[in-house]
DNA sequence: TAATTAATCTACTAAAACTATAGGGTAAAA
DNA sequence: TTTTACCCTATAGTTTTAGTAGATTAATTA
């Protein structure tokens, strides 16, 4: 399951985009037009500027803008950043491995095989799409 | 992240389809083969016969065993049946839909969409997997 | 046939981790 | 001095991952 902190991130992302200009938004207004717990978002988009998706604006007027183009932005590395690892089990993840304490012999591992299989497809999915995919 | 019970459940499944027979194995071995709490297991492999997987036999010389072939095994019913729903949201879940309510209109959500093609990759992985496929 | 043993089955409990959210105060910019 | 993001802490709720205690069933043995 995706975490609402996933897909509340998504929606902001998106709603970042969608603005005509890259002037900052309040997060009142994002979490109010996304239906999101005002609280909850502030802290998700505190981690998507400290990675770099966003920069902000303090003060009057201030707010959280997007500082990089829609496109160029994979979802790879947002779902990486909010979701964590896109592979299932640890002991299949590229970016965050880790061996198994059950699993003597990972080769030889019939839910690892699969599960390779589903990091895969997920990847690609990821891959073949950016922010821009997620505009209206 | 896949949940323990469903990686000791297919672990457990592919134990027993790599027997010999289809005589009844007894938890422990089970358990002991393939380092998983034995108590745990317990309660994996009673929902798995539930759910009609397995057999099982009480008393001296009993166990579980595989009750149908591991080729006419989809993948699919196996994680539904131990992880939940295969699509990362409810509304895009074809056997547990659930309408978002933070949501207005499904259709315009770029979360949707995405979760969409993610749910159908992972489903063409699963769907083309059996129980074979994960026996050595 | 009765007693023993070996196994599954059932229900309850619990620790630990994670999720989602709220509260209150601080710092900076206008 | 107002307005906003920033930071820290707490917490209720849920899920996960088991553990405990005993009941039930079936085969074996005496």
């Amino acid at each position: 399951m995706l975490s609402k902190k996933t897909k509340y991130g998504l929606k902001a992302l998106t709603f970042l985009a969608n603005q005509k200009d890259r002037e900052p938004v309040q997060i009142a207004e994002i979490a109010s037009h996304e239906n999101i717990s005002q609280k909850f978002l502030e802290s998700i988009l505190l981690t998507l500027r400290k990675t770099g998706f966003l920069g902000s604006k303090k003060g009057k007027g201030g707010g959280y803008y997007l500082i990089k183009e829609p496109k160029d932005i994979p979802m790879t590395t947002v779902m990486r950043v909010l979701e964590g690892p896109i592979a299932l089990v640890p002991c299949v993840s590229l970016n965050f491995y880790e061996k198994c304490n059950d699993c003597p012999d990972e080769e030889s591992c019939s839910v690892h095989k699969l599960m390779i299989q589903v990091r895969d497809s997920t990847l690609q999915v990821f891959g073949n799409n950016t922010l821009a995919d997620l505009m209206s």
